[in-house]
DNA sequence: TTGTACGCGTTATCAT
DNA sequence: ATGATAACGCGTACAA
């Protein structure tokens, strides 16, 4: 900067207020310092800026894989959003571990964001405290945490399992089998478990263990679910597998043995993958709003980082049921 | 920092010495700071630290999609290296756009970072400018260019789509139909289609303009290229579908209309998705080293940035057919 | 409208 | 092995 001033014949103040604020700077003073950027090719240094001013632009977002596609396009609605106000974004991922999660959640602070988004829901002590003690606002967006750490935006995978649930029921199916990732790993997968069971009470429906699976992610994981489920005693008339890729597998099993969906079995998936309405038959799934959870953090971030904010918030975005000829 | 000095006893240099070099601090003193790091919750300032050393630890990558699933492998294994090397990634996103590209290299020349992966091997001059100037070390990945900004990471997207059309026209296919998204946009799809018509040349077989499509990516789309093939005219035995998901579609638009694969026409497809072994049938591919693409970028960035080498790399990785009993 | 002086939190350098 | 001091490049606060 010092070079563009001296090419400029102003102080550096001048040239960076002729960057930051160009309406406090005359207009032949601001052509000059335009003229010297170009000739200089200076590129502004954003660490010293941000170093000075204790603000960043740059928002960190952590979750449990990059690799699933789920994740995807909420991540693309969080680009989106932070690129249209001039924000970058820093991503880690965790593998599912609590302890990464709090490295993660540790390397950033010391990067000094603006602002966290967090998929997962449990955190480490030691990463709440650090996260309070920094004063950062944070998102979180896997589920509807009802204790959040400061803001939430995200769905009901609850209230959304249960909708499903009830759907199949009331589309006639009385042995609805339930399959999902394992519990143990996943609070996303316990709250839809809870879903299933409360519309199964609902539904005056029975809850018979042998129609509920906890499988690991996977296509093929979903092709033999199917087949424990229905060579498996408990008679299952529907299947909604709430979980990934696990319906795409077991309708491709279906595909593969020649039983018709749902005349053999119906099946209904959890999440909005494009493929799931290409299929034969077409799956019935729930509309999960993906891009629209991470357009809605970016912004609810922002807001409180430029302190256009400070409330409070908590997004329960709507989910939506697309029904389709295989249930 | 000074804080931490304090509680400790010692100056923050001191300090600063028992966190990156304990080995330069007597076993005592080290203990005191460990103490004192931990009482008064500090983090460090990495903004202060880059500054002042210009050194960072942030990569930036950019690429044209986040969204598309096909580069999430590659993401991950950059992801998988640099958090094993203690550095943080920097992501933005260019929707197909070069002028989108040149402001996220701005924008993470900008942040100081410590090097740059790109996905697009074409790049607008003024980017190639502030990049020259700017002196970070660079990794493009997206195809084998011939006249690289710095070191390159990637396969041959030509040889690729020369090897799979070798390979049909080895299984006795006269008549080998081609599908890529639009040329004009890619430069990878231009490199496939110059391997489909170098391969077709070398069995001697006559390219024929009914057999080549362009069409935008989806599922929908391919499942309409088959049609258009089809029932074209050209009477295709075989169809390669050089990108994304058409083969997918197309797979699946047999499937609605009870046409036997390969019995009615045969179907190659371009990329390693899991669910190509999982159709029906199964979707004979190229198996493409995504995930190592991404390792090795960040591994040769990582030796540059580091010191351990000055190298101009060009590294060439492997790709593979995955027969299936689609062709 | 423009400039001066200082501080942000850390590391490099040179001393001790 | 430890400390003092001066940068790093910018923004804030105030003065002119």
């Amino acid at each position: 900067m010092r070079d563009v001033a001296r090419a400029a014949q102003v102080s550096t103040m001048t040239v960076s207020r002729a960057l930051k604020d160009p309406a406090k700077v005359s207009p032949e003073v601001r052509k000059r310092v335009a003229e010297a950027v170009a000739a200089v090719g200076y590129v502004p240094n954003k660490l010293a800026g941000s170093l000075s001013s204790s603000r960043s632009n740059v928002v960190g977002l952590i979750m449990p894989s990059i690799e699933n596609s789920l994740f995807s396009s909420t991540i693309q609605g969080i680009s989106d959003v932070l690129r249209r106000h001039d924000h970058q974004l820093m991503i880690a991922d965790t593998g599912y571990s609590a302890e990464a999660e709090e490295a993660a959640i540790r390397a950033f602070l010391a990067q000094r964001v603006a602002g966290l988004i967090l998929h997962d829901t449990t955190h480490s002590p030691a990463a709440v405290a650090m996260i309070r003690r920094s004063g950062v606002p944070v998102v979180e967006n896997g589920t509807l945490t009802p204790e959040p750490l400061d803001m939430v935006v995200s769905y009901s995978n609850e209230d959304a399992s249960r909708a499903m649930t009830l759907h199949l029921a009331r589309l006639g199916y009385r042995r609805i089998a339930f399959v999902s990732l394992p519990l143990a790993a996943n609070e996303r997968s316990r709250d839809r478990r809870r879903g299933y069971l409360a519309a199964l009470e609902e539904s005056r429906l029975a809850a018979d263990p042998r129609l509920v699976l906890e499988m690991p992610p996977g296509l093929a994981s979903g092709a033999e679910a199917l087949l424990r489920l229905v060579e498996g005693g408990g008679d299952p008339d529907a299947i909604f597998f709430a979980g990934d890729v696990l319906a795409i597998g077991a309708v491709l099993e279906c595909t593969r043995r020649g039983w018709p969906v749902p005349g053999k079995v119906a099946i209904a998936a959890f999440d909005n993958f494009d493929l799931l309405g290409h299929l034969v038959p077409p799956v019935t799934t729930l509309k999960l709003p993906r891009l629209e959870i991470g357009r809605r953090s970016a912004e609810v971030l922002l807001d409180r980082i430029t302190g256009r904010s400070r409330a409070a918030v908590a997004v329960d975005l709507r989910f939506e049921i697309i029904h389709r000829s295989s249930t």
